[in-house]
DNA sequence: GAATATTTCTGCACCTGGTATACATTTGCC
DNA sequence: GGCAAATGTATACCAGGTGCAGAAATATTC
């Protein structure tokens, strides 16, 4: 009953999504993020401020909207599994995979529109706190997902979940913000990779080995 | 020369501050965040809005700024641990500590003003999403605080900071909200103190045991 | 294919958070 | 008492966001 066939009506709508969202892209990517106010947007999508707001509830949607799908990404690997996988194995051999093809969702790709993406984000405090946000929806989604594939009970599902998130999200922070800042793609990927099985392996083992002071693996003498 | 000693001025600022969170608090817990104009507050308190916004840079700080000392508390926690002690079971120990003390940090104070403002909080999207930008806070601090006492490289610090602030913020937001939603502090204790244990081993030992399907502790057969 | 119902778009006025400017007041200090 | 620095105020303003009433476009029914 509702948008099972295109139709005029859906056509349309969904061609002026797209054309406010890249008009958007365009003019934050020329002038930032705060520089450019909805109103010259909508202005440029040939649009009212009233009807823009109609398709992005806030100014920060206009950029994150694309982003929305990998908020659901990890619970997705974890789903979608091998049997006989356990979940932070499918994460980090998805993750490590990501790194190989230059997945954005890895912070590794420094092509130069994915770059300007990011130093536009950055360079916006409300993009970035609504990025934060995007965490939040992770970690629901994956608790979901350890839930119902993991066998694990609410709290440990949930507990897993938050760590997998943070652990992820500061592999991916790390990688893109070294990229923004100049790293090249390439120079960064073998010491990526290394940090990603660090990390990881850290995720799987514990921080048991995380120092007591003057115990650790290089322990300091005082 | 510059609030060494009280002063007349240095006086009147403190008071003229305390004067409007005061005023804004209270109004806030009366009719809820959004529905509180900044103007109303400053009214209330008896000042300019300009005056307002010199003293709180934005609206969510009349609120926040009370709660931004537990920013740094974990990695004060950390760097205050006795030598001997790893970082992890200092941590514990200051949680399960706040638990019995009924420390709101650890979400389990059901003192009715306390409880009054986290529902208001937790009614503010807003507030909410400024909450969550305190973690970033602390996970900074607690990275620091990591790499400087326990003699881990910058990585391994981050790592394990952004986990543990992760697990210690899932941990108190479960029993906070459980308090919103009517569960009183008594009843909730021992769960509270079970749940963490829990948490915290599962920090420390990893999540190697979270279930490759059909293998975890209790595994489903299918 | 015309009439009608429904949805979408628009213009406008309005509210709120936050800032710039320019001026008045207070305080610290001699 | 008098002067400089710091604070406070009034006012006007900007930008994000919403409510509303009606115009325009699309879907539907006959």
């Amino acid at each position: 009953m509702n948008a099972n066939r295109p139709g005029l009506r859906e056509l349309k709508k969904r061609r002026t999504r797209t054309a406010i969202s890249e008009a958007a892209i365009e003019l934050f990517l020329d002038h930032g993020f705060n520089q450019v106010s909805v109103a010259r947007v909508a202005e440029a999508a040939e649009v009212s401020k009233r009807t823009l707001f109609a398709y992005f509830p806030a100014k920060e949607d206009l950029v994150v909207h694309r982003l929305a799908d990998h908020e659901t990404e990890l619970a997705r690997v974890v789903r979608a599994r091998p049997s006989g996988t356990d979940p932070l194995t499918a994460v980090r051999d998805n993750f490590l995979r990501g790194l190989r093809e230059r997945d954005p969702f890895t912070g590794l790709n420094d092509h130069p529109q994915t770059l300007r993406l990011l130093r536009m984000i950055l360079d916006a405090p409300q993009l970035v706190a609504r990025m934060e946000r995007f965490k939040a929806g992770a970690e629901r989604a994956l608790t979901e997902a350890l839930r119902d594939t993991a066998d694990a009970p609410e709290l440990t599902a949930r507990l897993a979940a938050v760590q997998i998130v943070a652990v992820h999200w500061a592999l991916a922070d790390d990688n893109a913000r070294r990229l923004a800042h100049g790293e090249s793609a390439d120079a960064r990927r073998e010491g990526a990779a290394a940090d990603a099985e660090h990390a990881f392996a850290l995720l799987e083992n514990g921080l048991r080995t995380i120092g007591s002071t003057g115990q650790g693996h290089r322990s300091t003498t005082r």
